[in-house]
DNA sequence: AAAGATTGACGCATCAATCTTA
DNA sequence: TAAGATTGATGCGTCAATCTTT
């Protein structure tokens, strides 16, 4: 992509189609308004954010309870700056607890505790309802297996964007 | 749904399928992750946030560049008390103004200045370049409209659930 | 009474700078 | 020198309360 495309008179772009805006609406929908259910859904019920619910479930599911800080951003889908905010109030409410990994003093490994086990088991159901109510149920299986597919595809193009110096 | 299921035992709860729970992740990966990219490039190229954006580019395409601030929110996928704030700002900048409805005076109405519509002119071609490179080239065409199709589906069932109390 | 809109306080995300270990 | 992690200031989003117009 050359610089003068990038910055150029409008003449120069390459504008979506119909069709391509119509795709991009779509999906932009479901990006930007799905989060917001969710997160109320867990405000009201659990008072957690859906932020600190995905680093709570994520900690229940893996082996021991415990995950490397750098891990569990990517699982959780923030950076590592974002979780290390959040993980010290979830310190201080007690739901996990941060130790600098024995075997190499620059990783920090979070441990979900005993009572941070007990909020996710209480949250779980609520929040999978709501994604089966909101993603799952609308969607037929065919549409579901496309779903699955798209996004391994946007995955690969939103890492590359985000990784390397985004140039765009 | 009962109550009894919603704060349930794990017995009681319909868990995700391994399919289900596959789709649920990439289109989790998407929704969380896609904003963050588009934000940036904005920022850094027009010093503009993606919802500013949004803002000024459904402005831009409205008849006589005016719309409604409760029909502005919709389209910029926000609510209306951050649609508010935000055009604050943007007054401030010059780029839009606001005047009430003379028809109807609970209507505001906001207006793309001349300033305004220079920043949106501006702004666009990074904003689709991104846009194209992100979401509509990793994708087939077949990917795109089933895209397309499964982005209404979800429409419905999000707007459900923010309009209605949203029970779960 | 209800719809449209605004306001401001509070809480969180972001970003750059910093620190530590390897 | 680089990777992992943390910190704190700044700015924005959210939410409840409020105001205006119909």
């Amino acid at each position: 992509v050359s610089r003068a495309t990038k910055r150029g008179a409008a003449a120069d772009v390459h504008w979506l189609s119909p069709q391509e805006a119509e795709a991009w609406q779509a999906l932009a929908l479901v990006a930007f308004q799905l989060a917001g259910p969710l997160d109320s859904q867990l405000q009201r019920d659990s008072e957690l954010t859906l932020f600190e619910y995905l680093i709570l479930s994520q900690l229940s599911m893996a082996p021991g309870r415990t995950l490397r800080m750098s891990e569990l951003a990517v699982l959780a889908f923030g950076s590592l700056s974002r979780l290390s905010n959040v993980a010290k109030r979830l310190e201080q409410r007690g739901w996990l607890s941060r130790e600098p990994d024995p075997d190499n003093g620059r990783y920090t490994r979070a441990v979900l505790t005993k009572a941070g086990w007990r909020v996710v088991q209480d949250a779980a159901p609520g929040h999978v309802e709501a994604v089966r109510h909101l993603v799952i149920e609308p969607l037929t299986e065919a549409q579901l297996r496309a779903l699955t597919e798209i996004g391994k595809r946007l995955q690969k193009s939103i890492q590359d964007t985000t990784t390397r110096a985004p140039d765009l």
